[in-house]
DNA sequence: GTGTTTGCAAAGTGTTTGCAATTTA
DNA sequence: TAAATTGCAAACACTTTGCAAACAC
């Protein structure tokens, strides 16, 4: 539409190629969101409302299928929090989090902050794929 | 209907009676259902089923209601594994879980065979409700 | 041009709710 | 009998899907 910064720009669209992924107009847009900050956790709703409000014409769906096309590609991690949303998380490293409960805020636990000792065998036949440290917390009474 | 064993019958109708909950029909056989064994982990769907199979006439919604009348009286934990369902544990004591992610079965991890060095404090204001590890497993390739 | 992607609206899932009928105490 | 509980069906929130139109290469 017009004349955007360039530099996340091209980032985004490199992102995309390696990925795979055609840099469409609405992949570029949602993609620029997402990583140009970092550390970022959304909802589909919460980054279709965002689009709007920046005025980027996305569908609820398309939003969807974006996020688990990233998600696919590497470019994004699910987290499983609340049972009624799903979170996507820019990070994609190893790390944990804190859930705030009361307002739905995620926050990033850098993986060497804490340390699991004695992981218990995984069950006969079974792998560890990936482990899951969710620190809870409320509004202090 | 006809005679029940007894003794986890009255074990139910206790925790019923001490829970503040009326000891009505449904509830005692859900309950029953629910803690004649321990480290049950049921879906609403799956205690349903298992409910109609035993010959035990409840309702959906009733199930979801029930469940989450024992959760609110302490004789059942809500875990969050799984975006798509909402899984109930009879086990309330501190502990963590395997998570398979390929059957969705869930498995305890006592307490004390996962030590947490080093927990980061909480972000201002906040405080640690609980802590949730999620050993999340799948078949070994 | 050809195959991919989008957007809509419709369908799907799991879950919750309103309310009359039933049950418990 | 009064108050709590149940069950149904309808409503819900979030998410996925089918398919024609639009787009990228």
């Amino acid at each position: 539409m017009e004349a955007v910064q360039n530099r996340p720009y091209s980032q985004t669209l490199q992102r995309l190629r390696d990925a795979g992924l055609r840099p469409t107009r609405q992949r570029l847009a949602l993609g620029r969101l997402l990583f140009d900050s970092s550390d970022r956790h959304v909802t589909a709703e919460a980054l279709h409302e965002e689009a709007q409000e920046g005025g980027i014409s996305v569908s609820l769906a398309t939003v969807y299928n974006t996020l688990h096309q990233f998600t696919d590609a590497g470019l994004l991690r699910q987290v499983v929090v609340d049972a009624s949303r799903t979170y996507f998380d820019t990070n994609i490293h190893e790390h944990h989090h804190f859930f705030n409960e009361s307002d739905g805020k995620l926050t990033d636990i850098p993986a060497d902050q804490i340390s699991l000792s004695t992981l218990p065998d995984a069950p006969e036949g079974l792998d560890v794929a990936r482990v899951d440290v969710i620190v809870r917390v409320a509004p202090a009474s």
